[in-house]
DNA sequence: AACATTAGTGATATGTTATAACCATCACAA
DNA sequence: TTGTGATGGTTATAACATATCACTAATGTT
């Protein structure tokens, strides 16, 4: 398991092939994030900065940094949580298929699966015959955990 | 293609027999939506029926009724969207499978489709398999409709 | 080195969605 | 008719997100 300073290395070498900046203040939210080990609301990171770090971040800045971090495929933004996760690929030198996330509604873990390609291409077809395009297939389900599951009572 | 009235006496016949009432303020906030034929936020829900009833709405009110009315399965809440759709199914009297909707990015319409069960099951499958359990089989897929599909440039 | 240009960040205000807490009123049953 | 629970109004506030403008740091050009 790489150490968040290897991460942060790679993630600074992606972003410098491609010629933009991994800054100092990119570099602490995704550091954060990723130690976190956990989804994290923006206003939760800016907890987590502060308390950490002893940066006081403006929501403003974290949420122009999240999309910078997101464009640049280094976080992922999971719409149904309203949270924020680092990538869990960022070391990994190869592609990889598109993460589809299941997010605990009682605890909000998160985990970031691969469905098989035939299911998703179901999914494709079935969109399709509705007259509608998948926006991305990047797709959240809402979920319980192990932990969370309901008893049945 | 039923009247609106006529889906407001279905839904009001169904909450008689389960003891529930559809009261005055219900019944507008339904008939709103189904007559906006697409989703509407709780708050574009109360400008609706502003302009169209006259009725000023406390956005509290509003919230109480949608969970009202999404408890009784008159009204689907789009997690995703942050919308409200009337059900495509009040006046129907048979039973329905679980709906799955299909939400532009772009425009905000909503489709209500049925996905075939063995992929939804292949689904469940793959969320299992990572120790999780979706925590409803009412899913949500962000997509463009066919109005909306970006242009390939 | 001096300058212009652009990317990045800070600061402030505001918009959007949702819930909490408390109280008034209405409907219905005992 | 009186009490009890369901319903809805009022006010405040929380949580999440974006718009705008101004300042600063980094980069490239001469």
């Amino acid at each position: 398991m790489p150490t968040t300073a290897s991460i942060i290395h790679s993630a600074e070498k992606r972003c410098t092939e491609k010629g933009v900046r991994l800054t100092e203040r990119r570099s602490q939210v995704l550091s954060s994030l990723i130690q976190s080990k956990k989804a994290l609301s923006a206003y939760g990171l800016i907890d987590y900065c502060r308390e950490n770090l002893g940066q006081q971040l403006p929501a403003m800045s974290v949420y122009r940094i999240l999309d910078f971090l997101e464009g640049e495929n280094l976080v992922h933004r999971l719409h149904l949580a309203k949270k924020y996760v680092a990538c869990a690929h960022i070391a990994c030198e190869h592609q990889h298929g598109v993460p589809q996330f299941l997010i605990c509604s009682t605890c909000d873990a998160v985990e970031e699966i691969v469905i098989q390609h035939s299911v998703i291409n179901s999914l494709k077809d079935s969109v399709f015959e509705a007259g509608f395009h998948l926006a991305s297939p990047q797709l959240e389900f809402e979920c319980y955990c192990s932990d969370c599951v309901p008893k049945p009572s």
